[in-house]
DNA sequence: TTAGCTGCAAATAGTTTGCAGTTTT
DNA sequence: AAAACTGCAAACTATTTGCAGCTAA
């Protein structure tokens, strides 16, 4: 059975259908997608399911650590919550024009020091960091240098 | 005159008394502050302003650069926009309990190198990085300790 | 004078919640 | 049978927009 599902199991969760297929969906998608994006995937099969359904789920992913929600911000929708099954730490790089998002490998972890001056300067307990980087994405940057 | 009088002015934007008295009230807000809590610091001596206003002036001062947008996340209220009067670039330290924000200098900019090899990975035109370090500030770490 | 702004109210977008009925375990 | 879940609708939060009247330049 797919981890996430043994994982939710374990939790004494139940192994509804919209759940396992909220958990199909999502578990291989790297594309970020938002609740939105999932529930119109799920329509088809599911046509009664409701948005409140596919919230709770991946509440109760992320909750349970299987997913990483991400507000990446940036353009209109900066509001809106994406979800990642990625959950080793890495960073995004963000499209400021088609809001496309790809993972990146965390290659360069923030040294210690550094870490350690940030925390004498500003008082705080860092648990972790996170990155973002924008600019165009391969697609949007092509687009851009034709015009 | 301040500074963000005179770019306003100089853009073609009315002075108008609300106006003065939003830029009056970031100008040298290192606080992070939200549009509701602005206008609920201008209420008393604008008793008739109205949000639209209050948003309307941070978005034309965002737009001409005087003031930066942040959406940091964090929390419950990853949706809220906060404005900051600093525009050279530099970093964030979120408080996961209390929400608090404080700048941080950029005291360590991504070398040339890591930046190209994300270029190269991803295909991305990188324009901007942020950096969100996330944890507890002074007061919430000592809360936190006498627990 | 007139372009641009203000205030009000209503519209949007994303997310959350209350609750009655249903389903997994 | 019990605890948990689902669907629906309504509530909420943050932000945006339409528009009639007002005002800085």
């Amino acid at each position: 059975m797919n981890a996430m599902l043994l994982k939710l199991k374990e939790a004494g969760l139940k192994l509804t259908p919209q759940r396992m297929a909220i958990v199909r969906e999502i578990a291989d998608d790297l594309t970020h997608p938002t609740a939105q994006e999932l529930f119109e995937r799920l329509r088809p099969a599911f046509p009664t399911m409701s948005f409140a359904t596919v919230y709770n789920t991946l509440d109760s992913l992320s909750r349970l650590g299987l997913v990483a929600s991400l507000r990446l911000g940036g353009a209109k929708d900066g509001a809106t919550t994406r979800f990642d099954p990625n959950t080793t730490p890495h960073h995004h790089a963000v499209c400021d024009a088609c809001g496309k998002v790809v993972d990146l490998p965390a290659a360069h972890p923030t040294p210690a020091s550094h870490k350690n001056e940030i925390e004498m300067t500003s008082g705080f307990n860092v648990r972790v960091e996170e990155r973002t980087y924008r600019g165009l994405c391969a697609g949007c940057s092509k687009e851009k240098s034709l015009i």
